[in-house]
DNA sequence: ATTTATTATTCCATACAAGGAATATTCAGA
DNA sequence: TCTGAATATTCCTTGTATGGAATAATAAAT
C-alpha cells in the first residue's frame, strides 16, 4: 500500500476536495468557491492530490479542470480486502494470545 | 471520514505495524524485533495509532500488548462506498463536463 | 529491597507541511 | 499588442512530526 495516498488525504480540505470530485470534475476556483479555499492553497492542495495520483489535469482555455483518478482508491480498496478477511474472522485473537502467553508462563 | 485514520496510516513504520498486527497481537518488543526499530519509536507509533483508535492495549506481566480496532478501518471500508458506485458508472465524467464547457461557451 | 526486563516519556535538533501575501504565468479576447 | 481572467509558484513564517539519546516508570523475580 502506499503512504502517499494516505498523506494525501490526511487533510481536511484535501479530503473534501476528494469528496467534493466525486460529483464530478472542476475547475480549480469551482472547487476554491465551493470550499471556501483561496486560490492559491487550492493550487497547492491540488499539486499534493496529483502528486498522488488522486487527480488528474486537463486544460480548457484559461481553466485546469480536475477530477478524480480511481486507482489509489481502488489500491486502498484492495489493501482493506486483508482486513475484511479478518473482521469476518475475528480481528481481536488478543484471548488466544493471551492463553499463548499463559501457556509460555507454565511451561517455565 | 475521519482524518486522524490516514494520518496515522501516512507514516510508513506506523504503515508497518498495522500489518503485522493483522497476523494477530503482538507485544512492544515483538514488534520492535520484527520490523527493527527501536522501542522508544515503536511505542510513540503505538501512541499515534492508538489515538486514532486503530490499536488498542491490554496489559500483561510487563508486556503491553497491542492489537488491532477494526473500527476505523471499517469506517474507511464504508467511505470507499460512495467511490465503488463510481468506478461501475464512470469515475471520469470529464468527456461529459467538456461538453457542459463547450455548451456555456457556445451560449456565450 | 535490589535487580532486571519491558515499556513509556522527555528533551533536543531537524525536517517538513501549511497558510498568507505577493508575484509570475498562461491564455483568450478586444 | 494590451488587458483581464484563471491558475501556478515563490517567499516567508509558524506549527508540527520524527528520530536519537537519555531517562523515567512499572512490574516481576531473586
Amino acid at each position: 500500500m502506499n503512504v502517499q495516498t494516505f498523506s494525501a488525504l490526511a487533510e481536511s480540505n484535501r479530503l473534501d476536495i476528494v469528496d467534493l470530485l466525486l460529483d464530478g470534475p472542476l475547475s480549480v476556483g469551482e472547487i476554491a468557491q465551493k470550499l471556501e479555499l483561496n486560490q492559491p492553497q487550492t493550487s497547492k492542495h491540488l499539486r499534493v492530490l496529483s502528486n498522488a495520483g488522486l487527480v488528474e489535469v486537463h486544460q480548457v482555455a484559461n481553466r485546469r479542470i480536475y477530477n478524480l483518478r480511481p486507482e489509489p482508491l481502488q489500491e486502498l480498496d484492495k489493501w482493506l480486502d486483508s482486513y475484511r478477511r479478518i473482521w469476518e474472522a475475528r480481528m481481536d485473537r488478543l484471548d488466544d494470545y493471551l492463553n499463548v502467553l499463559q501457556g509460555k508462563k507454565t511451561l517455565n
